[in-house]
DNA sequence: TGCAAATATGTCAAATCTGACATAAAATTA
DNA sequence: TAATTTTATGTCAGATTTGACATATTTGCA
């Protein structure tokens, strides 16, 4: 595994352990969490292009600017229907949504 | 429905007369739910192409036979993130999942 | 038909996810 | 610069989702 990557998935709170340890994800696994990752910065991109702050996106998906700021940030803690939810909120298009699928390594 | 949120719904571009909007979802929620369902769907038709049962299926994920059927069946208690969990152990594609997020009417 | 495998449905305690809150830090503006 | 807005981070009780289980129903096949 990519030392810089490891980094990023550590720091955004992602056990990821030693690169043995992430190795042992299934493809499966692994392929959701880089999809959770990947949608997540989408969810940055498209409220900054809409130009709405953390807090009044929250307000469109009944939800606080803490939450999404671990969002954004890719914290584990979020289920992938928090971020598809605020996603389709920031007027993301389906279009948009599979284009990052298809674009995940 | 109300005819001027009807109005509002058609005047940006959403059929409205369907399941979602009876039950009074806004856009990007029936987005969501319709995206759940589709992929549901597509949990069944792979499982079944490659040969699995329910059971198999579970054992794959770390789940249930109850709650593969759960998922199948479009149960609300069932998360997206378990759906994909699910999608991704049948031998779906990204490309297979990014087509029916596309095909979502 | 009868039987076995597969699937569906309801329940529940445990695990996970949640919004809300406090507060710090960073960015933006005056 | 200081003041204001925005974003980040930690915490936690309540809500949601979970696997497991029991059991009913359906399906497929001899």
């Amino acid at each position: 595994m990519d030392a810089e990557k490891r980094k990023q998935l550590e720091a955004a709170g992602w056990v990821v352990g030693n690169t043995s340890d992430f190795l042992g994800l299934t493809p499966a696994e692994a392929e959701l969490v880089e999809l959770k990752t990947r949608l997540a910065l989408l969810v940055k991109e498209q409220r900054k292009v809409h130009n709405l702050s953390q807090d009044a996106l929250a307000q469109k998906i009944g939800s606080s600017q803490s939450r999404v700021a671990k969002i954004e940030s890719g914290d584990p803690s979020v289920s992938l229907d928090l971020i598809v939810r605020a996603l389709f909120n920031t007027g993301a298009t389906r279009q948009q949504l599979a284009q990052v699928i298809l674009d995940s390594e």
